[in-house]
RNA sequence: GCUCCUAUCGUCUAGUGGCCCAGGACGCGUCCCUCUCACGGACGAAACACCGGUUCGACUCCGGUUAGGAGCACCA
């Protein structure tokens, strides 16, 4: 096995947007592929199964491009970059198909059927009904090869299924162990609607043997449809690849992740601000973990820690809570000229910054007093909205600080206008000196408790930002300006 | 219903027979810092599903029970 080429594969549907579960997947196939210690430097390909062409659209496998570049997860192999052709396209493929379909017909491993949809239903229904396991029943898997041949001159509606076997399936599962089944309950299985549709269970088989795919590693939804893939390939004569099916993502309820209980499209997480380097580093700890109390990690450091073998077997809540805590410490970790950069498009989109109205330096500044309140990109906007605003809007109630009167309030204020009148040079640190300075004085001529600058800073703080909850007035005093400052302290008295 | 998978704090997990009256992280609570929120710091509550074996000794091994999940398509 060591001296096997490593050769991973993410074959999504473009069906719907790439879901969380779907972006994990990419990710462990990933880190399986890249990491030094496996049996060499792996192969990580994208394949895109477009089998379903109802429901397949070329904007959702652009989106799976887009989105994965995004995670910072690179393909050695894939679809052409504008998505919509290439050899990594299920539905540029269906020669290849055919011909195996083809042999598989010929050689009686596979056969048409007749049989409406209607009634397998019925039949669905009924075999449940009296508890046994749902399988066709093979009403068509021995029609004479004339009637075959009549029925399908006469243009009737046929499928082409595949004759499993009656036997039990071992196989060997990389994080599960020995798992067998009985093939004998599955029934035959259809693998194409005809020489021109083939179907999931087949192509997957045709492209994983084609591609030369050394370890399937996909969710463990697909555990059950190991089997019947697997005869699949020792029908056409191929070696399976080894296999590793991943714990479930999970709701609260410990159902499978799915909409209704949140956002499930990693899309929906990009656009509400949360990073790459954080997703990345949650979805990994999902399922899997280094055995070390370490819990931080970049891209580039998980491939170098991981190994399948430490792959979790139970399913995962998929805890927002926990990705919130890892996007936070990402955003209070970006370089300041990045984060601006970031936040910006948040800030343009509410129409808060206008080009030109605000230095680059300035903004930097406004994102730098903020980050360490965010907790996703996105909350740059309720945080920071005061500073580009020219009216502020808040009620005077929220200017008092503790049992202050309205004249206490103006007289906090008054004095912060003198005192910071009187400044010459202008910075955070300054006004903090002054106005600390200031309030010790206040509390001593007004009588209240000497250690409790609120008296002060609050007033001054709510008339800066017109927020219950900001950054501290010096910092926002030192990017508003002075003019600014004053400007609002004024505002505020004009209140009282 | 049938088949398969799974089972340690609320959540993600460490733990491969004695190092564990179970460790870390998120979340939660209290306190400190502090004009607020946040950051940071300290402390705290919180789990081996159950029942039988095996063993000198089980969270760890085996069997069963229970619970949860997935699959059983002319979707992937």
């Amino acid at each position: 096995m060591a001296t096997k080429n490593i050769r991973v594969r993410f074959a999504p549907s473009p069906t719907g947007p790439l879901h969380v579960g779907g972006a994990r997947t990419a990710l462990f196939n990933y880190l399986f592929a890249k990491n030094p210690h496996g049996a060499g430097k792996g192969k990580f390909i994208l394949r895109i199964e477009d089998t379903d062409k109802e429901r397949s659209e070329l904007k959702w496998v652009q989106e799976i491009i887009n989105e994965l570049k995004w995670l910072g997860i690179e393909w050695d192999e894939g679809p052409d970059i504008d998505g919509a052709s290439g050899p990594y396209k299920q539905s540029q493929r269906m020669e290849i198909y055919e011909k195996y379909l083809k042999q598989l017909l010929q050689e009686d491993k596979a056969y048409y059927c007749f049989c409406a949809q209607e009634e397998l239903e019925d039949k669905r229904q009924e075999q449940m009904a009296r508890g046994v396991a749902p399988k066709y029943d093979g009403k068509c898997s021995h029609l004479s090869s004339e009637l075959v041949k009549k029925n399908l001159a006469e243009g009737k509606p046929a499928v082409i299924r595949f004759r499993i076997a009656n036997k039990k399936v071992k196989f060997k599962d990389l994080v599960r162990g020995e798992i067998e089944f009985d093939a004998g309950l599955l029934g035959d299985v259809v693998i194409a609607k005809d020489l021109n549709a083939p179907l999931y269970h087949f192509t997957v088989v045709v492209d994983d043997y084609l591609m030369q795919i050394s370890h399937v590693i996909r969710g463990e939804e697909h555990l059950s449809n190991t089997p019947r893939q697997i005869l699949i390939y020792r029908a056409l004569g191929f070696e399976h690849p080894e296999y590793a099916h991943l714990p479930l993502l999970l709701n609260p309820d410990r159902s499978k992740l799915s909409k209704r209980h949140g956002d499930v499209a990693l899309a929906d997480y990009h656009k509400q601000g949360y990073l790459p380097e954080a997703i990345i580093n949650f979805m990994a700890l999902l399922g899997w973990n280094p055995g070390t109390e370490r819990e931080v990690f970049t891209l580039s450091q998980l491939v170098k820690e991981f190994s399948i073998e430490k792959a979790q077997k139970g399913g995962a809540v998929f805890n927002i809570k926990r990705l919130d805590f890892l996007n936070s410490l990402y955003i209070r970790e970006k370089a300041p000229e990045k984060l601006v950069l970031l936040c910006a498009p948040y800030l343009k989109a509410a129409g808060l910054l206008v080009k030109g109205q605000i230095s680059d330096d300035k903004l930097q500044k406004i994102v730098e007093v903020s980050k360490q309140r965010m907790k996703k990109l996105s909350e740059i906007v309720e945080l920071t909205d005061f500073f580009f605003k020219d009216k502020l809007n808040y009620e005077k109630n929220l200017l008092k600080w503790d049992k202050m009167k309205d004249e206490d309030i103006k007289g906090a204020l008054l004095l912060c206008d003198k005192i910071l009148s009187n400044i010459k040079i202008w910075d955070a640190k300054k006004v903090e000196e002054v106005l600390f300075e200031g309030a010790a004085e206040f509390n001593k001529q007004k009588g209240f408790p000497e250690k409790n600058r609120g008296f002060l800073l609050w007033p001054l703080r709510v008339a800066l930002s017109g927020k219950e909850f900001s950054p501290s007035p010096f910092e926002i005093a030192d990017i508003l300006g002075k003019e600014n400052t004053l400007a609002r302290i004024a505002e505020a008295i004009k209140k009282l």
